[in-house]
Formats: structure tokens, C-alpha cells, sequence
RNA sequence: GGGGACGUGGUCCAGUCAGGCCUAAGACGCUGGAUUGUCACUCCAGAGAUCGCCGGUUCAAAUCCGGUCGUCCCCGCCA
């Protein structure tokens, strides 16, 4: 056993006889003397090998990560020798007995260092050395703390946690399934869930009253930064709740209590709350990043007469005129505001006009506006010398206003540093897809307020639901709502998406029967814990809080996932694969 | 599906735009030796790369062109 970690070893611990066990991060041989730092989870700690000793002369062979357990005396060094870099600086282990208990190959990358000295796939193909490094051991164990507070927070208020099953059937959640064929029934299919959205509901009309779940999902979509197809949720679920109100409470609740006991940090409750359709028209955007604020301001009013045929035609045409101050930005150079321009454009946007607000004013509309407008403008968005005013025209802006005020908040730094979490409610029920039929925003289970039944045929696209974001620094931490718990108004919202009533019944059968058995009012959330993890950890990318993360490509370099299926295999399945 | 960046000893990279001076430089690591107070140990000596892969252009290709594989970022997509 060991009776002591590398390096929680302080001057308290002189004149301990202890065991350790490690890897050698280092050796410094000075010939009749020796020292090693050997390193375990908790840190490093240098050992001393006399060469008094003939059965410690292997003391000189150890290299980098070979595997050691050592006897030895804690000993204060004496005053020179003291480093004071190092935790354990003013100790150092004198060795009695050394057993090296395995000898390892020298490693493609250091495991001192953050990682920035390897590319990403070898770190990836290396996982289990690149796991030694400090800054994924803190990772890990941050998520641990946060899964265990999580739990605790949920267990304390009568939570029970229900395990979900993984092969299941498609849920229509929007995203790609994935599949897993079935042996027993050839030519079928189980689907990996993208969530447990459907069981959980279940388990509130199975009466479990109020559950949770940390739980993998999985969806077969392209990959970024902050997305891995598989993932872990926060997943929760409470019977009769007191409309969303009580969820955000809860949810607050079990984030500050991860903050308090993960990080020590008391947030400040309630989180402020903003309806989507406020987070659109100030923020261009439905995850605004409230670190900072240059928020979009309307001035369609100013110019719905104006001799400026672009401002004019754009709010008679049904569009708006709007735009942001950039504080102190007046003097952007033309390349700049060329690429603000073609950041705009990408967004949808026709163009962009500015108006540099020196003295003379500078502007590329100028010859379009009297000197009065200009005026009239730069006091209505209350710019000051040496602002910049960015503003787009036309319809649909909104995307393209958000792009340009997070361009401008990036390249001139303006998030403070800090915890800005924000709820974003009553998104919209229905939304075009880009075919143009009616969808479902959020999912087809989401419930609305009773007075806007009547909206459902007649008005869908303008029908606030129960559906909410919380969101973290401007990245969308998870997403909830008050769900339908009547079959009759479930079939109504599937009829308004066009699912036919036998196209429901094959696929939402079962749920749907299920509703008819004493279904109570339920609503709940999930929350992405890899996005928190990563927030958290003040990472940016979601593979360096997940152990055994994919690639972009979505490959694991460490196993070789994903492989040809062996030709038996397939045959026992039924499968038989198009040679591309 | 689209756009961008990248791929050179074990690792990270210089060299690629302007082909020949590249018989490919450097740092770290590695090997052998020396070394009693180091802690990024030091000193001496040394090994290690057909420049991701395939094809093309050329007298000549790490360098130019085409294709392909892989990594990273973004758009689409992901309620």
C-alpha cells in the first residue's frame, strides 16, 4: 500500500518513512548522486538516490515514464537546495528500496507541458500518455466534481435517477440517428438516442414524480469544436411543475450549486431571463453574449421618409434599419470594415453602411443622407466622437446585426471576464424549415399557453411556446420545456406538421396511447455537461474535457473507430455493403 | 455538401511565395560517456528524415500542378 501521494509530501512530512508510487517525469543523474521527480496524480516529488547503495544502481537506467515504487525517508533539504518553484520544493524523498515495475518506451511527446507542443491526433493516438498531463487530470476531475455535485443536488430534492435504454427506437429529434442493426430481427434497425426525451416522459406518467439522468446521447452530425457525436447530458423531469418558473429554478439551482462546490464561486440568482424574441431584435441572436453589451438598436423610423432610397424602400418593403455603436472604433480602416461588410453578407445581409463619427463626420452614405439625418442618427444611438456606426437595411438583418456585434465584441475584446448565464424563453413554437414547411422549433412535444390554441391552424408561425435556453457566455448550455400531456392536443400539433395520423400512430404509437393513461403535467430540461465541463475549465474545445473523445472527422485515432465490419459479422445481420 | 489553414527525423518546427545554394537547418527528445546537490542539470560524442501518399510538369521538385488520405477551424447541418 501506499502511504503517501508524490505530491501532497511537505515539510510536515520529515523524518516520514514512506511508500510512493509513479512515473519518473525526469532524471537528473550527477553520477554518484541522482535525482528523480516522480510524478502521480497529485503532482511530482524528487527522489534522491545515494550511489552508496549497489542495489540501487539501476537508479541510473530510469527514463521517462518507466513505472516505479519506492521505500524512503522524507528529508528537509537544506537551504540551498531549496526550489521553490515546486509544491514540494523544500522536501525530497531519500531512496531505501526502489522496484521498477515496468520500463517504458520513450514517449512520443513530454508529459510535462499543456499539450501545445503535440498536434491534436497524436495526442489522440497517445490518449493514455496524454492523460498523464496536468491539464487533463484537472479536466477529468473537474467533471467528476461537477457530475457528483449535480447528483447530489438532484438526490437531496427527492430525484431519482433512471437509466434510459441506449438501443431504442428513432426519436424525432432533427438530427441523424444512428443505428445499430439487430441479429434477431434482420433488415431492422435500433436507433442510438440523440436524448431520452420520450422515456423520460414516460417516467412521469409512470408516476417516478421527478427524475434525472446523467446520460450519453448521440447524434450523427458533422462535428465541431463544441460538439462530439456522443455526449452527456444533465437530463431532468418533473411532474406538475409550476410552469417553467420551476424548472429555471431548479436548473439554477444545480448550476450554482456546481459552481459553489466545484470552483467556489457563489452566482448570483436568479439568472436574468430574456424572451426570444427580445434576444433577436437586441442581440440578432437566440444565445446573446451578455459579457458585453452594444446592443442593436432600430432607427427604421428616422428613415421611412428618407430621400435615401436603400433606408426607405428597406421599412416600406416590411424590413428595418438597424445597426450598432462600435465605441471608439471610428477609426477602423477601410480593410476592416470590408471584412465587417463581408461578414454581414455572409450573414444575409445586402450590405453595410457606416458612419464614423469624427469631426467632419465620415461616412460611405453620406452623399445620401442631409447633414440633418446624420445628425438625427448619431444622436439617436447617442455615438460620441470616435464611434463607429454600423448599420444593415432590409429584412431579416437580424442574423447578420448579431454576426457584426460579436465581430466588433471579439476583435476590440469587450466580454468582461466572468459568469454571464442568461434564460432565453418563449421561443417560438413553429419555425420554417428550409423548404418551407411548418416545424417544430424546439420539439414536437413542446407545450403552449391555452389562449394560443386557437393559433395552431390559424396563426402558427406567431405562437410563443413553453420552450426555453439557458445559456452560458453566448454558447447554449441546454434546453427545456413544459411538455403536452394530452393525446388530443399532441395529435393536433403532429396533424399541423403534416404527420399523418397513421404516419403518428407508427411512430409515436406507443406514446401516444401512453397519454391516455393518466399522463400528468410534466416539463423538465437538459443540459450539456461536456459544454459546461469545457466552460468551466476555461477550455475551447469540448475534446479536452471528454477522455476518449473523436476527431473532426469523428474517428478515434486511439482505437481506429470506425472499422469495416468483419464479412461474418455482417452475415449474421443480414448486411451486405455497396463497395464505393 | 462547401470554404479556409496545415502535413518535413520520436516530437514541435525553419525552408515552400520567387524549383538548383537542401548532401534538408534548429529546438526538444533519444543513445553512449563523464559527472556528489541537481531541479529546463551540465559537459563531450553520436544516431535519427528518401519532406503524408500517388501521379504529372521539368535537365532538376520538400518547393509548381492534379488527385488522394489525415488533422484543425468555420458555414451548411445539429429542435
Amino acid at each position: 500500500m501506499r502511504t503517501a501521494y508524490c505530491g501532497q509530501l511537505s515539510a510536515a512530512d520529515v523524518g516520514r518513512s514512506v511508500k510512493l508510487a509513479g512515473w519518473v517525469n525526469r532524471r537528473r543523474d550527477l553520477g554518484k548522486l541522482t535525482f528523480v521527480d516522480l510524478r502521480d496524480h497529485t503532482g511530482l516529488v524528487q527522489l534522491l538516490f545515494a550511489d552508496d547503495r549497489d542495489d540501487l544502481q539501476s537508479a541510473h537506467t530510469l527514463n521517462r515514464e518507466d513505472v516505479l515504487v519506492v521505500h524512503g525517508t522524507v528529508q528537509r533539504r537544506s537551504a540551498g537546495n531549496l526550489n521553490l518553484e515546486m509544491k514540494t520544493g523544500e522536501i525530497e524523498v531519500r531512496v531505501e528500496t526502489m522496484a521498477i515495475e515496468n520500463r517504458s518506451k520513450t514517449p512520443p511527446f513530454l508529459v510535462d507541458g499543456d499539450g501545445s507542443d503535440a498536434t491534436e491526433e497524436t495526442r489522440l493516438r497517445y490518449r493514455y500518455v496524454d492523460l498523464r498531463r496536468d491539464r487533463l487530470q484537472k479536466a477529468l476531475r473537474l467533471r467528476h466534481c461537477i457530475f457528483r455535485a449535480t447528483r447530489d443536488f438532484f438526490s437531496e430534492r427527492g430525484f431519482v435517477e433512471v437509466e434510459t435504454p441506449v438501443l431504442t427506437k428513432s426519436t424525432p429529434e432533427g438530427a441523424r440517428d444512428f443505428l445499430v442493426p439487430s441479429r434477431v430481427h434482420q433488415g431492422s434497425f435500433y436507433a442510438l438516442p440523440q436524448s431520452p426525451q420520450l422515456f423520460k416522459q414516460m417516467l412521469m406518467v409512470g408516476g417516478l414524480d421527478r427524475y434525472f439522468q446523467l446520460v450519453k446521447c448521440f447524434r450523427d452530425e458533422d462535428l465541431r469544436a463544441d460538439r462530439q457525436p456522443e455526449f452527456t447530458q444533465l437530463d431532468l423531469e418533473v411532474s406538475f411543475p409550476d410552469g417553467p418558473d420551476e424548472i429555471y429554478g431548479l436548473v439554477e439551482g444545480a448550476v450554482a450549486r456546481v459552481f459553489r462546490d466545484v470552483l467556489g464561486i457563489e452566482l448570483e440568482l436568479p439568472f436574468p431571463r430574456l424572451t426570444h424574441a427580445d434576444a433577436m431584435g437586441r442581440f440578432g441572436i437566440d444565445k446573446p453574449d451578455m459579457r458585453f453589451g452594444m446592443e442593436i438598436r432600430d432607427v427604421s423610423s428616422l428613415f421611412s421618409r428618407s430621400g435615401f432610397r436603400v433606408f426607405a424602400d428597406a421599412v416600406a418593403s416590411g424590413g428595418r434599419v438597424a445597426g450598432i455603436v462600435a465605441k471608439r472604433c471610428s477609426g477602423y480602416s477601410r480593410a476592416t470594415l470590408d471584412s465587417l461588410q463581408a461578414t454581414a453578407v455572409a450573414a444575409g445581409a445586402k450590405g453595410l453602411s457606416w458612419v464614423k463619427v469624427e469631426d467632419p463626420v465620415v461616412s460611405s452614405i453620406s452623399k445620401f443622407l442631409s447633414g440633418e439625418e446624420l445628425a438625427t442618427l448619431i444622436a439617436t444611438f447617442e455615438a460620441e466622437k470616435g464611434d463607429l456606426l454600423l448599420l444593415l437595411a432590409g429584412q431579416g438583418i437580424d442574423k447578420a446585426l448579431g454576426e457584426l456585434r460579436l465581430a466588433v465584441g471579439r476583435k476590440e475584446s469587450l466580454a468582461v471576464p466572468g459568469w454571464r448565464f442568461l434564460w432565453v424563453t418563449d421561443f417560438p413554437l413553429f419555425e420554417l424549415d428550409e423548404e418551407g414547411n411548418l416545424a417544430s422549433a424546439h420539439h414536437a412535444f413542446t407545450s403552449l399557453r391555452p389562449e394560443d390554441y386557437d393559433k395552431i391552424e390559424s396563426d402558427p408561425l406567431h405562437i410563443p411556446s413553453y420552450a426555453y435556453d439557458l445559456v452560458l457566455n453566448g454558447t447554449e448550455l441546454g434546453s427545456g420545456s413544459i411538455r403536452i400531456h394530452s393525446r388530443e392536443l399532441q395529435e393536433r400539433i403532429f396533424r399541423r406538421l403534416h404527420i399523418t395520423p397513421e404516419d403518428a400512430d407508427l411512430r409515436f404509437g406507443w406514446f401516444l396511447q401512453a397519454l391516455e393513461y393518466g399522463a400528468p403535467p410534466h416539463g423538465g430540461f437538459a443540459l450539456g455537461l461536456d459544454r459546461l465541463a469545457m466552460i468551466m475549465a476555461g477550455e475551447s474545445s469540448l475534446r479536452d474535457v471528454i477522455a476518449f473523445p473523436k476527431t473532426a472527422n469523428a474517428m478515434c485515432p486511439l482505437t481506429d473507430a470506425p472499422m469495416p465490419a468483419a464479412p461474418k459479422q455482417l452475415a449474421e445481420l443480414g448486411i451486405s455493403v455497396e463497395e464505393c
